[in-house]
DNA sequence: CATGAATGAGAATTCATTCAT
DNA sequence: AATGAATGAATTCTCATTCAT
């Protein structure tokens, strides 16, 4: 009964992870289905059972890492019980950086395959199962503080891709500056890039003033 | 002998174009010598006299086309004779977005395959017929102004991931905004990005008081 | 008991409804048992407690059509009360051609499978629900006229053949003729054909008179 | 220079060849383009280089192979120097007939695989080597006698289906008669069918009357 | 230098059939 | 009886690479 339904899940995640080791050991080009299907000790015909081709089994591990990653900087940040707009942004990247610091394997495959594209359409409208997803809990940060954005989507859309690119080449390879040193550079300007989006009271004196 | 050259040329020319174009078309990866050279009107094996294998035309188109910008730019900077470290480096940034914006093709072929490890033995070390290459052209850039910075190739580095990794977004798909509404953020923050980076009175100043 | 009996008729009629519309759709090769347990709406699984094969499936497909064919000509036949050997024989002879002008889709699947070995065991010896199978029919059609023939079973044969085969095309493709001129040139050659196997009181009157 | 289109020629033929001997042997579709590349004694992939599919060969062979009977029916009814219409058609008939009797896996072959629309664009047009083409010939047939028909393309029409499809069974299963009954029932019924078409005086006549 | 026919390894995909539920 | 997940053999087809001309 639910036996069965116990079992395709068993069977979808053999092939999930043997596909991803295999395309971070190989890359997707050079993994054919044969040997994802090998490695997962089931037979080829399986595959199709449960993927249309190598690329849906790259777009699902992607949509799957990624929220993991996010679920868990969430987690702690629940955790942790931050105050502030920009303390909690700077908890939530850093959390993050360290997250893939310390996988750099997952971070190659992120990388390479990763895109705001796909980014929005993995990450922000994914469901979880213990944490709220990511459009619903960037909606909390913004309802959470008394403070004003002009573009919320563009601010969230340029922290996460300054953070993204930068972060791909100093991470994998120490080029041209580690981490730390990056973090020194990054926090600072997204202290600033936020300011630069905020409503101030000289925004809005102005306008009250006419 | 020049004539020998220039057929040999010519020929590798007609190989890269072909393969450029369908790169475009179909993508890397379902695109086969075969096609490349039916495509250039030359026969398969003439191929291997020129390249090793696609993934070699792909690095070579890369390393052409960015080149090609970069240059572009260059010309461009010299003629305005535009003052100031901070104009100079807007303007290039300027000038490279709107060619990207005029060439949706060109930028989709370099997004897709430019990562910082090539942009840099691409671009920094790339010989020029009309201009300085990349590394000098930097060098001059710092050398021509009074201002002081810390970690110049780290400055670059910022502003090429920022400038890159926004930019495909907006140009390719006018997500989150459209390009001008990017610039309007974009400029600011590199002013800043670049005014963290100086080297003030003020740091030299509590560095004499000890 | 009837109840499960229909049950079961019901199950086979779905499989072979479904199975005939795919094989005049895509053609034997290109219908596998999925397809025509999907579009039966039934397990996969159950197509083989019916038939072994698709081919079984094809055979008795045919059997069945053949059969509707020839039940519902001599039902013609015997409601219009037509006189005279040769009348009849060209009654049912246009009584079938009219029918296949009529369900061009079941001609093209006929004539693709149907040759004079599966004609002679599917109609010849086929049970029939409301009239006489064909065996027992064309032995009543020689018993009811005072005319003695040669080679009864040649006669029928050539007579089968000669329409099947110039119908096929006349009928599908209007080529080189249509059917009325067909049926003109048709007509009359059967009756000669009948004719050339009579045995005439010549044949007779010669034999005695050695 | 030759040699090179010699060889490719050789090829071809080891291809056809093999591929005739298997679809005979299994059938077609038991035959697999591995099983025809491996009793060539080529590669796989050099089938490719000849043909799309193995439907492909097969129509090559159908024609090739009724050319080739053609041819030979038409070069021995030259040597025989027959005189008269109808005699022409019946050594024609007859020759071909026989042909086909010597030769009963080439037949099976044929007669699952010819329909009048193939056979009309295989024979008719196949230009030949060393004797005209069917359609030229059938011309010139027409054109040598004093008399005329009404419909000739029809007329041959006729003649094709009634052999084809009769001769098929008889030869192949001696069902329902042997080759040498069929044929004392079939040259009469053609002398009949050619008579039929046939415009004789009594038709002009009474034309003329008028 | 240039050609393009030939190769054959290897990838994707299909599908009849089985069998535990 | 009915199901449908799983199997893996079989098949088609592609394509980088070689090499004789």
């Amino acid at each position: 009964m639910g036996k069965l339904e116990d079992n395709k899940k068993k069977k979808k995640d053999a092939i999930v992870d043997s596909a991803f080791s295999l395309f971070i050991e190989k890359g997707l080009n050079d993994t054919s289905i044969a040997d994802i299907m090998e490695k997962a000790k089931l037979a080829k015909g399986t595959f199709y059972l449960y993927f249309k081709d190598k690329y849906e089994v790259r777009d699902y591990l992607i949509r799957k890492k990624a929220s993991q990653i996010f679920e868990k900087a969430q987690l702690a940040l629940h955790e942790e019980k931050i105050q502030g707009f920009e303390e909690k942004v700077i908890f939530l990247v850093d959390n993050v950086l360290n997250q893939l610091n310390d996988n750099k394997v997952l971070l190659r495959f992120i990388a390479k395959n990763l895109s705001w594209g796909i980014f929005r359409h993995a990450i922000m409208s994914m469901p979880m199962d213990r944490v709220l997803n990511a459009e619903e809990f960037i909606e909390k940060l913004f309802q959470e503080t008394d403070r004003k954005f002009k573009n919320q989507e563009m601010l969230i859309f340029m922290i996460v891709e300054l953070v993204n690119s930068t972060a791909h080449n100093v991470i994998l390879y120490e080029q041209p500056v580690t981490l730390p040193e990056l973090k020194e550079v990054l926090y600072p300007l997204i202290r600033q890039l936020i300011s630069n989006f905020e409503i101030t009271w000289a925004d809005s004196g102005e306008a009250d003033e006419r």
